[in-house]
DNA sequence: TTGAAAGCGGTACCAG
DNA sequence: CTGGTACCGCTTTCAA
């Protein structure tokens, strides 16, 4: 491999000079430095992370966690934070904890010398343990807060509420929430912001359900139980497995009951049925975490910061007035 | 951070010992080294791998591609990625392709002097090109064969006849194959494989979809136009897409129509709707190619290997015999 | 079997 | 603004 010794030969300088000239390209005379870029960009020249880390005590590499793949609502995250983090030169250490503190934990300990940062989605470990963390290593949490902690949380609740408002505006009066998966900050949130923007409305909580196809289908006799006249699923798998049953059930959607989903649908490629759903600014949520990650990697520990990115509602054909 | 130093001078011996103790155990003595292990143990001693990578030119990385995560089908192949390179000490750096050739060059260019080596789940590069980048570093292809590359294939083709074999038994003649995605090396291998097994058969390929539920809402009527008695789908989304609308339509399996799946379904939580299905071993492939990988990094340069996993039909009862 | 010493490829301080 | 030099933490000869 070309080294930065290579280069100051080749640029007819010393190593000091190359390592200014690409580092801090500020610090030198232009004609040095556009002498050697040349040279570097001739042999083409490549810094060696390792060797830049073992000085500078940072590693280029930020660890990313999600509950899961397996819920497509994860890909335009990873996917905005991915972009986010190769604009700065980082690369990502996705890691998936299932759900589980325990592999949590087991990663923070695991990666916390290996990495600059930690980005944690919807992590599930316990308000302390992540200040914890956060007082050794950077870290950002996405769709949780915790105080002490900069975060990015999609305003779902928010959401819920307008959502409420748009069902209880049809004339709903009882209305089913699929929630889920436990262990959610969120998800409590979004069943009391729904129960408050909708004080005359019986609200049914129903759950917890995991993100699958399964779990909606399975859903659909207790929703039909509750007798409401309207559902909304908390994730757009859990949805489309609802719907799915309800059709093979001769139920249509909004003549039998209003369908509504308080997750993006556009993750799973999803407008031809139209579903009411709320619009999730997930790829922005996951490029903002990064974006402040880096922020405290690059500037040492400061307050935390809170991000609350607004969702919006889609009001599509699957929601209107309830049957007499 | 507690050094080798900190840990010679505890345990008593110096660094040179300790890093013998810790990493070429069988090098010291019996007593050195308890000493030793014990004393790192007490100071919760951990190796600084950027100065490792430094001198040994390993850097515990592998990158580990995938063209969409989206598509329910990658959550297992990671997890047992994850799985294997944490048994050998290793992170995994997930990178989305988005099924771009151009995207594949650029992370091997970007990566290629920071990771140990590559696992490249369906590439779409051209075979001289992943030649190319195995001779510059480990790299194992995972639902592609290239001469020269150490691959892990699913035999999803093999699966093909089987499915075609038991849709012939039934009766059926007409057999519509809905496949995708574009540049998969799989997919024409799988639709001769299923024109093979059925040579009195006539085959329908449709497509190429993308691995989503909306394309198989939208190639339902496709698939009726065929006036095919069974469909084959390729991916489980696209599947469940194609089973909503046809559900709508009033058409049921496997009264109107077979249905079955050439990939497995249990990684969308799908087992509810009894369809017939490949049980493919993602999570295996996952590990396999990281466990080849790891081996090339080991070992240096060996000739390749090529590994064809078993799938296993699932017969259920989304198939049967077609109407008269 | 063990210790001393020489780097691995950079960065950053210190003179000049 | 530039060059010389001392490390960063670990592995690996080379001697003892």
């Amino acid at each position: 491999m070309t080294k930065l010794e290579d280069v100051a030969e080749e640029a007819g300088v010393s190593a000091s000079t190359v390592s200014r000239a690409l580092s801090r390209p500020d610090m030198v005379s232009e004609a040095t430095r556009t002498r050697v870029l040349d040279a570097a960009e001739r042999l083409g020249y490549r810094h060696n992370q390792a060797a830049r880390a073992l000085v500078t005590g940072r590693t280029g590499l930020l660890a990313f966690s999600v509950p899961s793949l397996a819920n497509p609502y994860y890909a335009p995250v990873i996917a905005g934070a991915q972009a986010a983090a190769e604009e700065a030169g980082c690369e990502l250490i996705v890691v998936v904890t299932d759900g589980s503190a325990e592999r949590e934990q087991a990663l923070y300990a695991r990666l916390s010398e290996r990495v600059d940062g930690f980005a944690a989605a919807a992590p599930v470990s316990a308000g302390t343990q992540l200040s914890q963390v956060a007082r050794k290593r950077p870290l950002v949490t996405l769709n949780r807060r915790v105080r002490g902690v900069s975060s990015v949380v999609v305003d779902t609740p928010a959401g819920m509420g307008a959502l409420g408002g748009h069902l209880a505006g049809l004339g709903h009066r009882r209305i089913a929430y699929l929630g889920g998966p436990d262990g959610s900050w969120l998800d409590p949130r979004r069943l009391s912001a729904l129960r408050e923007a909708v004080p005359d409305c019986e609200v049914a909580a129903l759950g917890p359900y995991p993100p699958e196809f399964e779990a909606g289908v399975r859903a659909a006799d207790a929703v039909l139980d509750t007798g409401c006249t309207a559902v909304i699923a908390y994730s757009s798998t859990l949805l489309i497995g609802l719907l799915h049953r309800l059709t093979l059930l001769g139920k249509s959607a909004p003549h039998d009951l209003s369908l509504a989903c308080a997750d993006d649908l556009s993750a799973s490629g999803l407008a031809m049925p139209e579903v009411t759903a709320l619009h999730v600014p997930a790829a922005e949520a996951g490029r903002r975490a990064v974006q402040r990650l880096l922020e405290t990697v690059t500037s040492g520990p400061t307050a935390a910061t809170h991000q609350l990115l607004p969702v919006e509602l889609l009001t599509r054909a699957s929601t209107g007035r309830p049957a007499a």
